[in-house]
RNA sequence: AGGGGUGUCGCCAAGUUGGUAAGGCAUCUGAUUUUGGUUCAGACACUCGUGGGUUCGAGUCCUUCCACCCCUGCCA
């Protein structure tokens, strides 16, 4: 092995190509900070499913974590319980764990540190850091002033320690209603940075958490919640996204005022794609409006819509690792992630025929009863994939677009007078073709030249074109779910005056045809994958059952020649 | 109008004592090819939002202006 790049002056402690949070902790470990320790974690709230932009933040921590030697938690931040349940938790550890990571026994939730985090609001309380106030919502929110005015003090800000100890132990013990009263941290209500403006920590809600049940009925808020986690768990990265820049000054406020160990919060640009939502509350739209059948629809954006669709994880985090992460806004091109799944499964699927869109061809001089199964292999690319047997007779299916009577000129497939390939059986010649009343081709007379069995011929002559085809007597049906973009828009996130993204749900981001399959495809299972030739990569979905078979296609091959149709 | 951020090729993204623009996706050529797939070879930013300044030299320093994002939940 060569050894260049470890003989790199001691002066450059800085490797190339390595994102900013890399670099920092780079930095970190090298000052010695955190005692070069390493330890992030991924936390989500359990109110929804977990889609690609998740994915990203569940890499960069868990990543970064296994770069290191450290750890990473997942920790649920279960602080509101009106939008929570266990059913989105579940759905989180499962997604988690099939993208390939693992958090070993730290699995955490906010909700355990219910009562930590009581006895440190009161130690907040007697510090003089932090008050019940008895405004209404509405009034708080007037209180606050604007963007451009500064806020002013609530009457009820400098109530003594005694009176707001004996208030927040009475909002606890549930003495009353919900809004009543509300936990603030005294700081600066005229502070340029609105966050600042003596935010809550505790409200009172009586409701019934998926954890901790009817046990308490005031809930701490996510300001007050995520850094004391961070910071009990020890952990020295606390990594979350741009839109919480203005909350670092409060999480750095509270663990100041408590006097507790201090987590780093850094932020990062989630993620943005071409072609799709990634908002929550979009997806929500989607899902309840029945724009498409569910959370793990092939065409959404979630994890499990994705799995289903039958993109890998190895192909996500490849992803992941392709974009990169920064602090500025961006969005993704969605050909990227394509180009990540194309990679991995060119690699790893085997390779079938199928025809989705039959047309029949009937080989003239081939003999009526007989058949001829051809060895084929699973991946000429890969021999240890092993091979299948294919069966050939005198009538097959090919893909209609595989036939044109008045072919344009760079067209090399099937037409009047020419001889293509059948891949891996033999050359044929297209000698007649018939038609329907509306001039529709119903059948396309061919010969076949025996000397060209396995596809070559003994004097070498070539063909341009070379078709996947399926037994007509054989083939096996198979439902074939064709996906395209859900959106008709390059970026729905930003539609043009007066309109909204679902003005631009693309019709035909859904089409189920019935494929015509050779045999073996008998031979797959829900979720396996295999590349149809020539098509593109499918999976088995779920829907499948006993004698009946379902495919989702995942993802189309690259095709040059779509484009160059296009030219015309 | 206050505060916090960001602007490097169509897209993502490196660029850290200022020294003369990595890489990937996409795109386009060409070769190979029993998938118009794969693979391989090559092309693709005299320029870093903008004007000005410092300097022998600036994407990197100073400065003007512009654009976009986030913040006025008892959501996270």
């Amino acid at each position: 092995m060569e050894n260049g790049k470890e003989k790199m002056p001691e002066t450059s402690n800085r490797e190339p190509g390595k994102d900013f949070i890399r670099n920092i902790i780079d930095a970190d470990n090298a000052s010695g900070r955190f005692n070069a320790r390493v330890h992030t974690r991924f936390p989500p709230e359990p109110n929804g499913y977990l889609h690609i932009g998740h994915a990203k933040s569940i890499c960069l921590n868990f990543g970064v974590a296994k770069e290191y030697n450290g750890k990473c938690n997942l920790r649920f931040d279960d602080t509101n319980p009106l939008k929570e349940s266990t059913e989105f938790v579940e759905s989180i550890k499962t997604d988690v764990r099939w993208l390939g990571f693992d958090w070993e026994d730290r699995e955490f939730y906010s909700s355990d540190y219910f009562e930590k985090l009581y006895e440190l609001a009161e130690q907040l309380i007697k510090a003089g850091k932090a008050y019940v106030d008895s405004l209404s919502a509405e009034e708080i929110r007037e209180y606050r002033g604007t963007l451009t005015a500064p806020g002013k003090n609530s009457p009820y800000r400098d109530r003594s320690v005694e009176e707001n100890l004996d208030l927040f132990r009475r909002m606890r013990a549930g003495e009353f209603a919900d809004g009543q009263h509300v936990l603030r941290a005294k700081i600066d209500m005229s502070s340029p940075n609105v966050v600042m403006r003596d935010p809550a920590l505790y409200r009172i809600r009586h409701v019934e958490h998926h954890r901790s049940g009817n046990k308490w009925c005031i809930y701490p808020m996510y300001d007050y919640t995520h850094c004391i986690s961070d910071s009990l768990e020890g952990i020295t990265h606390s990594l979350c996204s741009l839109e919480f820049e203005n909350n670092r000054e409060l999480y750095d406020w509270v663990l100041e005022a408590l006097g507790l160990y201090r987590s780093q919060q850094t932020e990062f640009a989630r993620l943005n794609l071409t072609r799709t939502v990634l908002s929550k509350r979009k997806l929500i739209q989607l899902v309840t409006e029945k724009h498409v059948r569910g959370w793990d629809d092939p065409r959404l954006p979630t994890l499990s819509g994705m799995r289903r669709r039958g993109y890998t994880p190895e192909a996500i985090r490849e992803f992941c690792a392709r974009i990169g992460v920064s602090r500025a806004d961006s969005v993704v091109d969605f050909a990227m992630l394509e180009f990540c799944v194309r990679e991995h499964l060119n690699r790893i699927a085997p390779r079938l025929m199928a025809v989705t869109d039959p047309v029949k061809v009937v080989i003239d001089n081939y003999p009526a009863d007989q058949v001829e199964w051809f060895d084929m292999p699973l991946n000429p690319e890969d021999e240890g994939m092993g091979s299948r047997k294919v069966p050939f007779a005198r009538e097959l299916y090919i893909e209609r677009d595989d036939f044109m009577e008045n072919p344009p000129a760079k067209y090399f497939r099937l037409s009047p007078g020419r001889e293509v390939r059948l891949r891996y059986a033999y050359y044929i010649t297209c000698k007649e073709v018939r038609h329907d009343a509306n001039g529709k081709v119903t059948e396309i007379i061919c010969s076949y030249d025996p000397e060209s069995r396995g596809g070559g011929t003994p004097d070498g002559r070539k063909v341009k074109g070379t078709l996947h085809w399926v037994s007509a007597a054989h083939a096996v049906e198979a439902s074939a779910r064709l996906y395209d973009h859900l959106f008709t828009l390059e970026n729905p996130n930003v539609t043009p005056e007066g309109t909204t993204f679902l003005d631009y749900i693309n019709p035909d981001s859904l089409r189920e045809v019935t494929a015509r399959a050779e045999p073996s495809l008998k031979d797959y299972v829900a979720g396996a994958r295999v590349q149809f030739e020539r098509l593109g990569y499918f999976c088995v979905d779920p829907d499948s059952g006993p004698g009946k078979l379902v495919f989702n296609r995942t993802v189309t091959l690259r095709d040059s020649w779509a484009k160059e149709e296009k030219k015309e």
